[in-house]
DNA sequence: AAAAAAGGTAATAAATAAATACAAATAATT
DNA sequence: AATTATTTGTATTTATTTATTACCTTTTTT
């Protein structure tokens, strides 16, 4: 395990947004300053120094952080070169939409199975996969290591297919059903619903004036 | 516009989870108090009582809240009676996904255009509507007064699409593009990044112990 | 050598959340 | 009818988290 430092949640949630806006950069840029970094993220610049710092004294007074540096530690404290192993159960729409879904493998996650119970969709197809049935969910996840559980299935099975994972070994579960699933010790959940982001821009459509919050 | 009694951010996301715990519950319950609702939107029971008390006075003291009361109040508040309509720009698979999605129209949303500029969509159907280019997008902004747009495009296309949709009158954006649109006064921009999400977990993974931030 | 640029960080401020406390209203009980 | 228990609404306080400001230090430029 990594040292425990305690990297505060605010400041993780922001990491993967400085990773993106490093990519956004060209590619003959050698270094930014906190200053830049926080225009792209749209943060205060002494917030984008404060965060890095976290990581630890990754840049030069009086020039700035070097980007492949910084990539390279975001990365690593990000634990994206760990190679973690996901899958996907319920592959209706979204479902497969997440498996074809480019922007995971590019931060190097790798979806080595699809789940589902309808038996029209077991054996089909998906993204170069095979959808199996839920039964092969442990084999799958003793077979790859699984870290991740991605739930895309209706609301009224989420909360079982959660169990099924967390019992298989998987310890960080994101969540698209519309449905909020117990909390476990040692288990990360984060959940993605859909319509509750558009009832938040909802109740500020008739409120042009006030700040929402991320 | 509504009354401008400012409902704190933090309170404002979370009233539509306690719409959806609300949803969750028996049909023939007929009311519920802040300490059960707590429970189930996991949070605090003087939290649910204070978020609650900026909708008005709902409940009723020694009783509870009647649950069909502060369903009501609370659509009202998010302003999910006004029956706002939305665009999906970009009909891949994530666009595909979300046209689909029951959860919307479930909370009175009306998807009522889907646009997409490679030829082999435009004129396509999905889920019930024909698939549109983008020059047609002003047409239909005016049309259906349009009042959110989606943009699930690649995320080189994202920026200039938010531009259309602004220019069109929109002000409420979902964003599932993995970049950052530029603020533009007087217009909400919601941006839900599914590789951010997945980086957060990872950074998690290594990390068992401690507690991430929604 | 001086000035400008830029990171690191201590100190402060602001926002959010949680906890406590209690009056007021209702329901149940005796 | 009176008492007791329940539960909201809200003021107050406390704690925690997050964001900002300010300043010192280092490096580069002039």
């Amino acid at each position: 395990m990594k040292e425990n430092k305690k990297i505060p949640p605010a400041t993780v949630k922001r990491l993967p947004l400085y990773l993106q806006c490093l990519d956004q950069l060209n590619d003959d840029d050698i270094g930014i300053s906190s200053s830049k970094l926080a225009e792209l993220a749209k943060v205060n610049d002494a917030q984008v120094r404060r965060d890095l710092s976290y990581l630890g004294t990754l840049g030069t007074r009086g020039v700035g952080y070097d980007i492949t540096t910084l990539r390279n530690q975001l990365q690593l404290e990000l634990g994206l070169v760990e190679g973690w192993s996901a899958v996907i159960v319920g592959i209706g729409n979204l479902g497969s939409a997440l498996a074809h879904y480019g922007g995971f493998r590019e931060k190097g996650f790798g979806i080595v199975g699809l789940f589902d119970e309808d038996p029209k969709k077991i054996n089909s197809q998906v993204a170069g996969l095979v959808v199996k049935p839920l039964s092969d969910l442990e084999k799958y996840c003793e077979k790859f290591s699984v870290a991740i559980g991605i739930i895309a299935t209706p609301g009224q099975y989420a909360q079982g297919v959660a169990d099924q994972l967390i019992n298989c070994g998987v310890r960080s579960i994101l969540n698209f059903a519309p449905v909020l699933l117990k909390n476990t010790p040692d288990v990360q959940i984060r959940s993605v619903d859909l319509s509750q982001e558009l009832q938040i821009l909802s109740y500020y459509l008739d409120r042009p004036v006030l700040k929402a919050v991320d």
